[in-house]
RNA sequence: GCCCGGGUGGCGGAAUGGUAGACGCGGUGGACUCAAAAUCCACUAUCUGAAAGGGUGUGCGGGUUCGACUCCCGCCCCGGGCACCA
């Protein structure tokens, strides 16, 4: 009868109903506990890929699962709209941004309807509408007049190719775009900074306890980058009242500091420079200046170490020694102080400049005699060092800086390799930064009530990608919020990372239109208990996102509580085709919408759940599609065996086993599976909670072989496809309402009941000398005498012993009896 | 160079120190059918054997243990991250 599953028109039917009823709508009073499932907003790029179905598929799961279990679930969506691709499209002829956007949105949307992923879709944030760039604005102002936004004039990351500058998290290690890839060039320009690094302890020391995959939070210290050391001024030779400040981790090693290397953009380069000296350091610092970072940081071979003799000295506070000034472009002006202490017998760098320049070496450090030159970092007791000499490096690093503080010539310090976040990009489409410049008030932040600052429509958008802000006459022209003057709008826009960095906290009451943040409403919901995303965020996002929620909590507009945005993070696997990760910007993307069209929406997600470890990368292969089919196949089955009692007997033989042996079989396996499932779902195991299932459904199958009384077939029947209902969730609805004419999704997650899940006869492994020789079938309780008696009768085992007597037993009844001799 | 992951049948993958290969894909044989599809049943690591059984087997080499895919030491290979940050 009802053999037949109509794929898409139930699919499409649920995917209303859910909507239509708002099942999985939440209210900020709802009365269960919350509970908060995210998945990484996405940028809007058109119809979903197989990454965004894997991601969402994920984030349902869990969405649907959490509310069975009675918690009060909020599910939002959104889209990170503003960013480049949409601005380069309209730059090559294609629509407005807004309009390119838009119907981005629409067909991503679409493809996320059609998945079956429910969200609270009333909640949805996109980062292009007004009111969100309203409360970015407000957002800024606040950071800006707590001075946690600045504006600083310096060396910046430029990218040639997106005609803008770049935060340091955006340029790779090899010194190009992370977006284009283009080799990132430096420039001298006035940005806005967001003082992240502020936070940088905090933000270090927050990691350990986050429930957070351990490369992520590895990545993040890396990132931070936190030394200890000290900081120490050496007098220059000749000019008592300049001194040079050094950052050291190092201040152990301080009498084997031979030489000083500043950086070219030293401020102290000019006044150290001798006339004999000028023209060599000048030629260094043009090279410095022109070269693109790659070559800069090339590691390739000692003589790419390139530096100059300024002529002067300076003189080594810990011995008196008179030491050469060098400039060197391995020495870098935005860490530390922009100088070095050289010690070139305990640190490779320094070595390999000393051999090239012929400096000397003082080792301080004793090395293993077995070590053949070159520098030696490891630990050892110190000699030539005077006051230090014997002591090994820890006690010889504190005592070193307490001398130098004693001394007045040095201070303990702590320096980060994160630097501020630079914010501003010379872009069009993204959220207007909110200042104006005025002649007689300098920089004036637009006050609330002037926002939003929106970006102008009429815009021509120019070949070489310039922001049409710049040239855009009513837009740049305004009058002092102060004065009432004229002024001049800022026409940079924010890096979209900012509107990403708190949009979690607004799902918690997107409603409200008097703040960004709702305090009672993020109380009640945050952090996230669930944050699903790619690996590829484990750095910028993640961690604007905690710096965000900190600063927000500081500058009172969230509460200061709450300082984690997402207790627990999980990083699902990349989709690779042909051994490369699968992107729209690689061409080689595999459509969902095909497969909606043929299998349907629950058979792909089956397939994205029982695939492999949703941690794991995963291969779209020659199988895929097979594997695809046969977890189309297998829903079809569970179909059958839910709604025809007929056709699966038709076609059967009855097998001649004992019904009530059989009845108590597949209660036991219920209970077992609902344990299993359970427990898998809460940490991830989808690929295991499927398997079980399937397990499920192959004992009902032999059950109905076996005839198995109809009630409890029936009962194992409905247990699966609740287990199976935040998984596959249409086919499930569609199958329960046909027997129940309930709504699936609102019944209670099954309980297992531990006493009938325990096994009471199991197969014993018998062994000899460790090697399984025997299994037999004992009672669960069976003793440990008992459980030897048993084995030492088997012929196998017997045979094993060949007639020698153990000389000892190993006995863990039920499961093993080991007979060594 | 440093830091993380990972290496298990033909394939994707299971296994709190206790029966390696759950579950699925593929394959082989069978049932149903005029036939096919669909469905159902059985088998499917490997060598050996008619079978019962036996040998081998979780990247390689050692070790701990009654017992190791699992723990320890040393390697090899693959993937990723970081890499002049003083």
């Amino acid at each position: 009868m009802a053999d037949h599953y109509d794929v898409q028109r139930a699919e499409t039917r649920w995917q209303q109903r859910w909507i239509d009823e708002g099942t999985y709508q939440i209210e900020n009073d709802d009365p269960r506990p919350p509970y908060y499932v995210l998945s990484m907003y996405p940028y809007p790029s058109g119809q979903a890929h197989q990454g965004h179905v894997r991601n969402y598929t994920f984030g349902d799961v869990l969405v649907r699962f959490r509310t069975m279990q009675g918690f009060g679930v909020l599910s939002p969506f959104g889209f990170d709209s503003f960013g480049l691709p949409a601005e380069n499209a309209a730059i090559k002829g294609g629509a407005h941004p807004l309009e390119y956007t838009e119907a981005r949105i629409a067909e991503l949307k679409a493809s996320v309807l059609r998945l079956g992923a429910v969200y609270d879709w009333r909640r949805e944030i996109r980062s292009h509408d007004p009111e969100y760039i309203r409360f970015n604005q407000v957002i800024f102002t606040h950071l800006f007049k707590n001075d946690l936004a600045y504006r600083k004039g310096g060396l910046v990351n430029w990218c040639p190719g997106c005609q803008t500058v770049l935060a340091n998290e955006q340029v790779e290690s090899d010194g190009t775009c992370e977006r284009s890839h283009d080799i990132v060039e430096r420039r001298s320009l006035e940005q806005w900074f967001l003082r992240i690094t502020n936070y940088a302890d905090d933000l270090l020391d927050a990691i350990e306890d986050l429930d957070w995959p351990e490369r992520v939070k590895t990545m993040q210290r890396n990132w931070i980058g936190r030394s200890e050391g000290a900081r120490i001024n050496f007098v220059v030779e000749g000019h008592s009242d300049t001194t040079i400040e050094v950052y050291t981790t190092r201040p152990d090693t301080g009498f084997g500091a031979t030489y000083l290397v500043l950086a070219p953009e030293h401020p102290l380069v000019e006044s150290c420079t001798t006339l004999e000296q000028t023209a060599e350091v000048d030629l260094l610092k043009t090279l410095a200046s022109t070269e693109s970072d790659i070559e800069r940081q090339s590691t390739e071979g000692a003589l790419e170490k390139r530096g100059a003799f300024t002529g002067s000295y300076a003189i080594n506070p810990f011995n008196g020694a008179r030491i050469p000034i060098y400039i060197a472009d391995y020495v870098l002006a935005s860490y530390g102080t922009g100088a070095i202490m050289a010690v070139p017998a305990e640190d490779e760098r320094d070595f390999e400049f000393a051999k090239i320049y012929g400096l000397p070496i003082i080792e301080t450090v004793e090395r293993p005699p077995e070590l053949g030159e070159g520098a030696y970092a490891g630990d050892g007791r110190h000699i030539n060092s005077g006051f230090l000499d014997g002591l090994r490096i820890a006690e010889a690093k504190s005592r070193a800086i307490d001398w130098l503080e004693e001394k007045g010539v040095g201070t303990r310090s702590v320096q980060y390799r994160l630097r501020d976040w630079l914010i501003s990009r010379q872009r069009y489409w993204g959220c207007p930064i909110p200042i104006v410049y005025c002649e007689t008030d300098g920089v004036v932040a637009v006050p609330e009530d002037q926002l939003p600052i929106l970006l102008p429509t009429d815009v021509e958008f120019l070949p070489t990608g310039e922001s049409p802000l710049k040239k855009h006459e009513g837009f740049l022209h305004t009058t002092c919020p102060t004065c009432g003057g004229p002024a001049r709008r800022e026409t940079d826009t924010m890096d979209t990372f900012v509107d990403s960095s708190w949009y979690f906290l607004r799902f918690t009451d997107p409603f409200n239109s008097a703040t960004p943040v709702n305090f009672e409403a993020a109380r009640n919901f945050m952090p996230v208990d669930q944050y699903i995303g790619g690996i590829t965020h484990a750095i910028m996002h993640l961690l604007y996102a905690r710096f965000f929620t900190r600063a927000l909590g500081d500058v009172g507009l969230s509460p200061a509580e709450i300082t984690e945005p997402f207790s627990q993070l999980f990083c699902q696997g990349m989709i690779r085709l042909g051994g490369k990760a699968m992107s729209k910007s690689r061409g080689n993307v595999i459509s969902p919408n095909d497969y909606f069209a043929s299998v349907g929406a629950d058979a792909l997600r089956l397939f994205h759940l029982f695939v492999g470890p949703p941690i794991e990368d995963i291969d779209w292969g020659d199988q895929t599609d097979e594997i695809i089919d046969g977890c189309s196949r297998y829903l079809r089955r569970v179909w059958r065996l839910a709604t025809d009692d007929d056709s699966t007997e038709d076609a059967v033989v009855a097998d001649a086993k004992d019904p009530a042996t059989e009845t108590a079989l597949l209660k036991k396996t219920m209970h077992q599976v609902i344990m299993k499932v359970t427990d898998d779902i809460g940490r991830y195991g989808f690929n295991t909670a499927v398997a079980e299932c399937m397990s499920l459904t192959n004992a009902i199958t032999r059950a109905i072989r076996t005839d198995v009384e109809r009630p409890q077939i029936d009962e194992a029947i409905d247990v699966l496809l609740r287990l199976l209902a935040p998984m596959v969730p249409h086919l499930t609805a569609e199958a329960y309402e046909v027997r129940h004419g309930e709504h699936i999704h609102q019944q209670p997650w099954p309980i297992a009941d531990p006493a009938l899940a325990a096994d009471d006869r199991v197969i014993m492994a018998a062994q000899v000398n460790g090697k399984l020789r025997d299994r037999i079938e004992v009672d669960a309780q069976i003793t440990e005498e008992d459980a030897i008696a048993v084995g030492m009768a088997s012929p196998l085992v017997l045979a094993a012993l060949d007639g020698k007597t153990p000389k000892r037993i190993i006995a863990k009844p039920p499961r093993l009896v080991n007979f060594v001799c």
